[in-house]
DNA sequence: GTGGTCTAGACCACA
DNA sequence: GTGGTCTAGACCACA
């Protein structure tokens, strides 16, 4: 069962907290293609939150093409994840993301050399948990 | 003179962007320990930006022990740093960071190469920058 | 001032309805870049509309690059528009676009010809208005 | 025997489908004055669908005037087809679609030419599509 | 002042 | 049953 955990407090949003965690699962492949999401007052019950608030993460979702609403029945997994965003925006979006990236980790006086290795080795553990699932 | 720049925009909010950069300045020396700061309506002119928010950044760095008030005079660099963090803590720090970062990433559908090269190339021009001031 | 129109009854949705009149005005050059949009509160008392409504419409006029929020101080009508979505997005939602319309009018029994008249002088007509301007 | 096909996902909603191409076929003469409908059940088994939605159809269908109920027996093509609109209103009702269409398109940045084009290719298919049946 | 998030609760279309 | 929309009203971060 799909596992998601909401930090309250000062943290991200709920609503993003919870896409975040749905779209990880997909990556990751704890949630299949065509597979059915909970339902949106079933998720926002176990997870003791508004619906409204968890309709807005499913909308988000579907909006991005990682979810497939199906009329009257409910959410599934999007079959196959479209691209949906030019290569301009990807690479704005990734610009924009090491960015915040660099800023957070600077503070922390790591050098150079320590960050890339770090991401490195995190790169590689997430590609052996993809192909070992 | 301190050198703050300001990014509008959807970037971080300004009042941070203000504490980053003057934290930055103490701990790259370009900013002295005793050394008075300018006013808040004298950066706030300067920076064209609302008085509040200077005030805001000041009152974050007060708290922080970075800044220290003189009773009617103004505010002042602190004589003594705040502590840093301990090993521990900074390396899970980064781990979370990278973490999060890799995540946003995710769905852009990056190579690891890019991603790699992308926080490279980013690194080494903050590197320039900070040589070039 | 920007003139909104709310069709209520059956129709589309009220948040998309001001998405729709709001893009439309941009594009037409009525509303013009790096001018300020009318506070959410503002067009909600004017639009007899709930304040949410209006959010609503403005986050995803936001998330779709037409409006820029400026933190704290409003949204204004973005400076350059981006092309956010990849060429095969763009053609599906031609696609979409197509076969709704042609889905409409099919019904009402005009040859194809007059179909593609139709479409023609009214793009035709677009073009004038947007040089008229 | 009567061929619907429903297209599942985010397209037309299913009753609707189902009463378009209902409608359509009488109007071709696929289904002539008199002829007896598949039963709720029999058609809604036929489409994998919910019998609800079949009845819908139906219900919609009946009260248009397309299909007429026999007491007991089932539904039936009605011998009299439905008035036609005027030519004003047709007129006026494709200019609403072309607006609309020509709207939606708009922010996706085709030229008039790339426009005209889609339509009219869609146009063909569409026209083969019928004299193929 | 500005927009952003969340809750509680209602009503709707659809299957 | 499902998701989608809307309202009313609260609270927050930011400038």
């Amino acid at each position: 069962m799909l596992d998601i955990q909401i930090a309250t407090g000062n943290s991200a949003p709920i609503f993003r907290q919870i896409c975040d965690q749905i779209s990880k699962a997909v990556v990751a492949g704890r949630l299949t293609p065509g597979e059915q999401m909970p339902s949106v007052r079933a998720l926002a019950e176990r997870l003791v939150v508004n619906p409204n608030t968890v309709a807005r993460a499913y909308g988000e979702l579907t909006a991005a093409g990682v979810l497939e609403s199906q009329r009257g029945k409910g959410l599934y997994v999007a079959a196959t994840r479209r691209q949906m965003l030019s290569d301009d925006e990807r690479r704005r979006r990734l610009a924009f993301a090491v960015e915040t990236f660099l800023h957070e980790v600077r503070l922390l006086d790591f050098t150079p050399g320590e960050i890339v290795r770090a991401i490195e080795s995190e790169l590689t553990a997430a590609v052996g948990e993809r192909s070992a699932t």
